[in-house]
DNA sequence: AAATTTTTGTGCGAATTGGTACAAAAATTT
DNA sequence: AAATTTTTGTACCAATTCGCACAAAAATTT
């Protein structure tokens, strides 16, 4: 089985990129993905000559500025380093590329939001954890590169939904992901008297997915990072201050 | 002069077309519409076969659905019934022809909003009014389709901003000018008691920028026009109610 | 009716697109 | 060392891209 991402051609129209997040399966789809990823030991063939981690990254960077429609394979090849057949057999088509680009950067925030988004009571104030929240969000949509990029879902996935069922749903998914993550989040926050039984956990949920995406459209226009904070505040000063 | 759509040569990188519709400037760039804006009688040679108003209505729709970048010259073609050389002659290149599309969406909107977004004191409560709004958005975000299209900004042109400084400067007018027309409403209601002093218009404005996004994201994700309509009012309810 | 002006429509062409065939290369296994 | 396996890199292909040249068509003006 020679250049046969298969992984692909299997889950092409269904949710797999998500799963494979959560059940923490590798992004690479060539040979050497498996066995590498279940023993040290090196596989077989030729080794690869990337950091698959590395890759996506800088893949993604492309994609986030040029979208996924406008970002070309010689644009790829260019900025990750690896040529076409390697990318091809490595990651899958464009748009399986472009899935698993999205991924990890879904997952990198993710990982930072994991840090902040706790309310057990005995910690920081809700005002100063949603406040950390903003920074980190404010952080990736305009630490990218010297003009701002906003968000990546917003700005690009958007876009190509329609068109993409695989991207429908990545978008889909990363939305409820984002609204049950906040809902839990001020659940355990009137559990644990850190928010009054008043407000409806779900609305708060939405209104912070609202302010985000108000944020990451700002960035995308050109806000710099000092604006948009002040903005996230004012918001989070008038839901709970 | 004939096949030079001097508009666009001369305003490319302006930001002309924001201009155009304040002054309005007519969309089309043949020879026949100076004249034709100018006085009601016939212009000289053979006339446009085709509504200009009625093709930037159809090209809007091909954009909104498959984005600028994907959308190929044929597609347009295809969707105005206006072959080539006359969409270019009448409305200078592919870009030229997404931001009077873009313009066209943007002043039937505005024009929508013009009728509800009015505080005087007399007429209905402010929640109603912003009930209005979002009924308004709700329609032109889920009505376009069998499938939900979204926000026809944040879905299309977010994604070429940084790759074209006119939709860039266009993205920033039209954000920019729905500040201040929320901030106007919001001060107008506070001067004639629709609304406490403690609020700050500013931020009032930029909340319900916020809660914008958020429908017109969940829409493209596939919202329908019912759902959307739940969380306008829950979030609507949380800021005034 | 001839001249002029503008739009239309066919057809093309240079450039770019995504994707792949195939042999060489680099590793492990026997 | 020979065989096997996997990745790499060159080169290419068919399809599509945007934009335009040029003549025919349809109107007004002289």
């Amino acid at each position: 089985m020679v250049h046969q991402p298969y992984e692909t051609l299997i889950h092409k129209s269904e949710a797999v990129d998500a799963d494979a997040m959560v059940l923490g399966l590798p992004d690479v789809c060539g040979d050497q993905a498996l066995e590498a990823s279940a023993c040290c030991k090196r596989p077989r063939g030729r080794p690869r000559a990337y950091d698959p981690d590395l890759v996506l990254k800088k893949a993604l960077h492309v994609f986030w500025q040029k979208g996924f429609a406008a970002t070309s394979l010689d644009d790829l090849v260019e900025a990750t380093g690896v040529n076409r057949p390697s990318l091809y057999a490595g990651f899958g088509d464009k748009e399986a590329l472009y899935l698993k680009s999205m991924q990890h950067y879904r997952q990198r925030i993710s990982e930072q939001l994991d840090t902040v988004l706790c309310c057990n009571g005995q910690g920081d104030s809700l005002t100063t954890i949603v406040g950390r929240y903003f920074d980190i969000m404010i952080g990736t949509y305009t630490g990218q590169s010297e003009h701002p990029l906003g968000c990546a879902f917003m700005c690009t996935a958007l876009n190509e939904a329609p068109q993409h069922e695989s991207i429908l749903e990545m978008l889909q998914n990363t939305i409820e992901e984002f609204d049950v993550r906040f809902e839990r989040f001020f659940i355990d926050a009137q559990t644990y008297g850190c928010l009054s039984a008043q407000h409806d956990p779900k609305v708060l949920a939405q209104m912070i997915g609202g302010i985000t995406a108000n944020l990451g459209v700002r960035a995308r226009a050109g806000a710099s990072a000092d604006e948009l904070r002040l903005i996230a505040g004012n918001m989070t000063r008038m839901l709970f201050g």
